[in-house]
Order: structure tokens, then C-alpha cells, then sequence
DNA sequence: CTTGAATAATGAACATGTTAAGTAAATGGT
DNA sequence: ACCATTTACTTAACATGTTCATTATTCAAG
């Protein structure tokens, strides 16, 4: 414990408390859900969400695909040679630009998102009437906002 | 893209409307804005993580704070070796169970806190100006509501 | 057309996440 | 007292996170 009478208005808050922690806690409890059938199909969260994007978008270039999947450019890189090694995903190369690399999802990887799609679904749906679906819509709504006021005057 | 006519109820989500997406994607921009302050003092957010626990408990054990920073076992190990190296903490043994570890915040890292604190602390409360401080009071509950929705029927 | 700066991706090095296996100390029955 | 089981922690192995350096293209002057 701190000494209780040095407040000078720069304490730390509670541990319990704040938000990265509210947010890291919130979401591994999802992710304990997901994480056995995941698991259970060989892929990680990672290739999970890259595939998921992949999914989305028929052909990316890494850089964006990056963004959309919220996972880094380093390893992202590590993270798609795994893939076409499991032929999940084709590479190539922009053919405007040789330095962009042209990304799509092989009919195997489609098929993969297909065969997993319904369990995943089922779970995304037992957390949402767990958590109550007006309150998780609220839940929503306020990350994307909370999100849009930190993007904003970001370094773009 | 999906075919649009295979609407099977088991579709899903679209990846930037996800609970476990807008959680990570909130999560990366707050940790964007202390990142830069804790590297700037050499320790990572884990660490910082951890230290932090340790200010608010005086003692406790391995388990228990993996619990409380969020961290698993295996990786705590690892970094309270290396805050035990720089003196920051100090490792014991609990005296009535030799199995478990005693771990406590030395003076060092005591004072370490309290001067990366008031920095930290200014951060924060620029997240919630820009956020506003009634929608991140509204976001911590939903976010602790949440928790306790998926944390009852756990496997504990 | 050439060269220096910017961009896209990759490689390297170390820290952490994640699961499984291993070790040592307690616990509960017999 | 003995022994199988459980508990607390540690190791190991591999994937990812994170920062910095490097390579290959492209772009932008000049």
C-alpha cells in the first residue's frame, strides 16, 4: 500500500480499474472461448483473424491487411509464410508495384473459414446472450467511439 | 467476398464489427499513448504491469499476481527474473508453503513508480479528456459488466 | 537519365503469449 | 509413516509482439 496522505493528484489509479486492464481482461475472457476451437482446427487466433480479413477482401496488400487484422508488419510476414505453406493463402506480387505484395485467399483456405465458420458463429452467439445483446450492442457502440476519439488527432 | 445468397444463420461477422476486434483495436491506441513513456525508463508494459500490482499488495504471491496483472505463469517466471536482476523486486519463499513464491516490490522499484507515476498518470487523463469522462465512466462499467456476465459460469 | 529520399516488405533480436511437460512441496487417505 | 494425487511454480518449444535495421522498388527532383 501507498502512504495515504501523499495525494498530490498523480496517483495511479486501481490496477482493477483502468482501462487497458478492463480491456485486456474483457477480452481474454472471449478469447478463452474461442481459443479450444481454434485450436482444435490447427490455427492460431492470428491466422484465424488474417484469414477472416482474407476472407472479406479476395486480394490485399500486406500493409492493408495488416491494419484490418490489427497485427504488426513483422509478423504478419512470419504469419503468411505459414499459411501458403499450408496453402491456405496465394502470394504474389502488385503488379503495378514490385514492392507490394498481392494477397489472396486459396480455394482450400475459403473452404477452411467455411468448415470453422459455424462454430465460431455459435460461440460469438452464446457470448452476445451472455453478455445481453443490448448491452454488448451499447458495449459496441462506445469502443468504436472511444476509438474514433483517439484515432483522431493520431499522427496520420 | 462471401457469396451473399448462402445466409445460413452461421455467417460471420463482419471482421470490424466484432466484440474481440473493437476490444484489441481500443487497446492498441491506449497502449500507443504509454508505450513511448515506459520504454523511454526501459521497462515494457508487462513490466509495468506487474510493478504496478506489486505497489498496491506489499506482498503476494505468484499465482495471485498473474491473476491481477493478467499474465500467465509462464511468462511471469520469466519477467520477475528479470526485474529481480535490476532490483526492482525481491523473491522469497512463503514460510508456511515452500511451494510458493513470496514476491515484493524493493525500495528501488518502489521509487521507480513513483517517478514514471506522474507521467503515466498525465497520460491517462488525456485518454479521458479525449474520450470524455462520462462516456469512459459508461465504457469501464459495461466492460466490468461484461466480465462478470462471461466470468460466472467459468470452469471455476 | 541519374541519384537521393521515401515506401513496402522482410530479417534480426529480444520479450511475451500459449500449451504441454517437468519439478518440488503439500495433502489426503491407508 | 507411506504413497498417489494435487498444487505452485518452472522449463521448454514455438508463435506472436515490438523495435530497429536491411533490402528492394518506386518516386522526385535535378
Amino acid at each position: 500500500m501507498t502512504d495515504p496522505e501523499m495525494r498530490d493528484g498523480f496517483e495511479l489509479s486501481d490496477t482493477r480499474r483502468t482501462l487497458p486492464m478492463a480491456l485486456l481482461r474483457l477480452r481474454e475472457l472471449v478469447m478463452a472461448e474461442f481459443r479450444p476451437i481454434l485450436s482444435g482446427h490447427g490455427v492460431t487466433e492470428q491466422q484465424w483473424r488474417v484469414m477472416r480479413v482474407l476472407f472479406e477482401v479476395d486480394e490485399i496488400t500486406a500493409s492493408d491487411l495488416a491494419d484490418r487484422a490489427l497485427i504488426l508488419a513483422p509478423s504478419l510476414s512470419r504469419i503468411l509464410k505459414t499459411l501458403e505453406a499450408r496453402g491456405f493463402i496465394d502470394l504474389g506480387r502488385s503488379p503495378g508495384d514490385g514492392r507490394r505484395a498481392r494477397i489472396r485467399l486459396s480455394d482450400t483456405g475459403r473452404a477452411f473459414i467455411r468448415s470453422v465458420s459455424p462454430e465460431s458463429a455459435a460461440v460469438y452467439a452464446k457470448i452476445g446472450e451472455r453478455i445481453g445483446a443490448d448491452r454488448l450492442e451499447k458495449l459496441l457502440t462506445l469502443l468504436d467511439q472511444a476509438n474514433t476519439a483517439l484515432d483522431e488527432n493520431s499522427t496520420k
